[in-house]
DNA sequence: TACAACTCCGCTG
DNA sequence: CAGCGGAGTTGTA
């Protein structure tokens, strides 16, 4: 991993560069980015040992070795925002859920929760991968179809595997 | 007002 | 039954 500077960095993963933010000691940004991971100052180690423990989250996770998260997220957005992100928080790793699913959840159309769902800037701790098309297809994904399809078929070959 | 990471419904082969 | 087009719907810039 690489740093930026004081409360951001930039971790190489195997579906991309991924730029984290931190604000008041809290991620507020999990995000892909273009970036080059080079020519960073670094952190002070107050800080390093801040992000070490969720950039090694991450990364275990992408690599199907972590199911949960440990540190906390906070969310900005607008209220609606908030409200689909909480219902999408709730799904359970391995499972999946239809925009139709949240948006009846919550009284609103599934046309609106995905729109929320493109604002994520939460990737992976609001699993927007897990919400899907009522009729079974994949829907839309920031990083790609073929990252969601990756995270969902690893998912589930870890759920089989750990009888979760 | 136009548009979006959706659904539903009614057609057509 | 699959595929397609249009309408309905809610939240946002």
């Amino acid at each position: 991993m690489k740093y930026k500077n004081f409360n951001t960095c930039i971790i190489k993963t195997k579906i991309g560069n991924i730029f984290i933010e931190i604000k008041d000691y809290k991620v507020i940004k999990i995000f892909p980015t273009n970036l080059k991971i080079t020519n960073f100052k670094y952190l002070s180690s107050k800080t390093l040992s801040l992000f070490k423990p969720i950039n090694q989250q991450i990364e275990g996770f992408l690599e199907g070795k972590i199911i949960n998260f440990s540190f906390s997220i906070h969310l900005q957005g607008s209220s609606f925002q908030k409200k689909v992100w909480n219902e999408i928080k709730k799904i359970k790793y391995g499972k999946t859920l239809s925009y139709l699913d949240i948006a009846k959840k919550i009284d609103s159309s599934p046309r609106a929760v995905g729109l929320a769902c493109s604002k994520n800037i939460n990737l992976f701790i609001i699993p927007c991968h897990r919400v899907i098309n009522s009729n079974g297809n994949l829907g839309g994904y920031i990083m790609g179809n073929s990252t969601k399809n990756y995270l969902l078929n690893m998912e589930k070959k870890n759920y089989d595997f750990l009888l979760l």
